[in-house]
DNA sequence: TGCAAAATAGCACGATCGTTCGTTTTATTT
DNA sequence: AAATAAAACGAACGATCGTGCTATTTTGCA
């Protein structure tokens, strides 16, 4: 249940009954810790990889037993799905969220691609989860496949309805397939994480600026220079 | 020492005398069985990538002992080497050496992007080692990851040489930017390959076919149209 | 055909993995 | 403060990993 799914249903999480508003902030220990745990999961998942990420490397991070790390999860795949939710959240709250102060069509457009691309820039570093997921779990289906493969469609799907509503309101040639637009920037994204990442190609980010102005001179309308 | 790399220099790979020119087909038992784990290893590791690839694994599809297997190589490093120079010499096969028969510039270009999209089209299925192997080693320094990047520059060096032969022959703008347009390539590839292996969203093959139009579009001087 | 050399097998090692279980410590509630 | 629940620990398990040894088998050449 996510900003992103623009879900319509009333996040109801707590079986229990519903105490006064001020009792979210309370947390008790066993919430405390765990995330803590997966904060520190995370950041040796986009390091190392969902894969890589072991409960032995976790818990000598965490200093604390293999077993306390363990017990807060049942069991490794938890462990993967909780990360992969908790990059998801914060992916959303940096890229997405602060796009929707931006007025629909392309100038929310080019707020998303902005947001992308200046996260894409630290990932050079830290390491994307959404591409070393991907190519994990490429052909292992299962529920950490599905978490991940949600997460990464959620998010395109984003992308897409903002460029629809760039269309929509004219801001793109009556035309243009956004399902195409998606897809190319999608390629500018990958194609600099795996540039700058991997091969330490310098000017990478620069290019993928100028495709995406390509991209835009290609499908924008003429009116909207 | 490949065709890729366009070495003037004349390959004695041998340290013995020079034999006649028929020898070389002539393999010792250890050569054979050390090419078919090789051949085995890069089934094993373009579905589950170097880091997957185990000797134990590669023992049992080859119905031997894993020390028999290991012998061949003297450590798991030099396997994994091994088997990123086998897929470097296929992908030159199948996908460079085609190419030189087209006429320098613009149809040479094409020629390229057309065999890379038969491969990647093939590797949707079975996985592609330049793309899983460059998330296993980000950041990983070492041997492996030299020999991948080693391959991967290659290679992007010689589109990009096509490039700048295509706009020498006048099939490109002047002032278009070869190290762009490659990286643009790049781009689609890397979503062709991530959309309809990871995601399996259809249509990613005809839609990385438009983006590489768009490209020439954009890029392709007037006159070739 | 015999013999040296190369190839393969067999076995064991230390390490690490995820997971289980019983116990002990720490938090929370009564 | 006592009682109860939650959290963390410590040790052990079976499995798998890469790798190092020493036999044994197979191969290729004289």
């Amino acid at each position: 249940m996510t900003v992103l799914e623009l879900s319509t249903k009333i996040d109801r999480s707590s079986p229990q009954p519903v105490r006064d508003a001020v009792v979210q902030k309370i947390q008790h220990k066993g919430q405390q810790t765990k995330a803590a745990i997966v904060d520190a999961a995370l950041g040796l998942a986009t390091q190392i990889g969902l894969e890589g990420l072991s409960i032995g490397a976790l818990a000598e991070v965490m200093r604390m037993s293999k077993s306390g790390v363990f017990a807060h999860f049942g069991s490794r795949e938890e462990l993967q799905i909780s990360v992969i939710r908790e990059y998801f959240a914060r992916f959303e709250e940096e890229v997405f969220i602060p796009s929707l102060s931006e007025a629909r069509g392309l100038p929310r457009v080019e707020q998303l691609f902005q947001n992308w691309m200046r996260r894409t820039s630290v990932e050079i570093d830290s390491g994307c989860l959404f591409i070393s997921g991907a190519v994990e779990f490429d052909d292992r289906p299962g529920p950490v496949r599905d978490a991940l493969a949600g997460s990464v469609k959620t998010w395109l799907a984003a992308i897409f309805k903002a460029l629809v509503q760039a269309q929509d309101a004219g801001h793109l040639q009556r035309d243009a397939d956004p399902h195409q637009m998606a897809f190319e920037i999608h390629g500018l994204i990958l194609a600099l994480h795996y540039e700058a990442r991997f091969l330490k190609t310098p000017g990478s980010i620069a290019r993928a600026n100028t495709g995406f102005a390509n991209i835009l001179a290609r499908y924008g309308s003429a009116s909207a220079a």
